[in-house]
DNA sequence: CCTTGATGCTGAATTCTGTTCGGCAATATC
DNA sequence: GATATTGCCGAACAGAATTCAGCATCAAGG
């Protein structure tokens, strides 16, 4: 939720409680591990990256490995996912541009045991958003109308 | 980065600054659109979400259109990218378990010019973090030793 | 070299928020 | 009916955010 850099009384006041019910509740939900870290989310161009890519590695075997594991030192990484599917593992990367992302794809392909990759340069992106707190459970029958 | 919920005095104290500095800092930086919002990182499993995936959308000539767009009121929907590559569209979700995704998916299809899709169901997340502050100049001409 | 202006920092002060705690109400259990 | 549990509120206190005056550094102009 977006919420994090309003204050209890803030968010109480829409909520309908007082900022102590407010910060009790924030506790029992990080206590719950719910709620996770708080964070200021940073504009990847502004900080020099706006270069997003999803790379699909592919693997002998099985694909985890302690050298794979060493790109987390790379901080264009930022995620990192072992898949079902026609490849292994699929990371998210920001980079400064192409030949930052080569250098780093670079890095993928000297490890033992990845076969290929395959990069999906980001043109646009419409939608950018952490984990949602609400969940869909009447789903349309028919799709969503045009407005 | 995940200093949000420190206070300025406890980040200056690490960057040898008083806290009112490190304020004025930090406010030019979100004037600049580097820092953008203050959010709680909630956990996908805690929050009724365990089951991540990557949809790969394919689709007849542009792919973006006003319907494409709708799938932004689905909260098990966190990222919509427009890639280049073999697939037209990346989008990342979260659901309730398979069922879920397949209702999702099945939005998808009712939409006028998507052909087909891929889902990377994600087995293990190893990495999962926001944009991070720092770049990579100096990238190693040999991989990264392993400890 | 001196003066002026811009920039950014510090410390103090003020304002605001986070957090604790006692009291109370509602609900569940015995 | 009594007791225990849960969760909320208001008050109070501690800590943090924010403002602001003063100062230091650096750059530009005369």
């Amino acid at each position: 939720m977006e919420d994090a850099g309003s204050s209890y009384a803030r968010i109480g006041e829409k909520v309908g409680l007082s900022a102590p019910a407010v910060f009790e509740r924030v506790k029992r939900l990080r206590h719950a591990g719910v709620i996770g870290s708080i964070i200021a989310r940073l504009d990847g161009e502004a900080t020099g990256k706006p270069l997003l890519a999803f790379v699909h590695v592919d693997t002998t075997g099985w694909g985890k490995s302690e050298r794979l594991m060493r790109m987390r030192e790379f901080p264009e990484v930022e995620e990192m996912h072992s898949v079902a599917g026609d490849t292994g593992m699929i990371l998210k990367v920001r980079t400064q541009g192409p030949q930052a992302l080569e250098h780093l794809l670079s890095q993928l392909y000297v490890i033992p045991g990845v076969t290929a990759s395959r990069s999906y340069v980001v043109l646009s992106t419409y939608l950018d958003r952490p984990v949602q707190a609400d969940v869909t459970l009447d789903w349309p029958e028919h799709p969503l109308p045009v407005e």
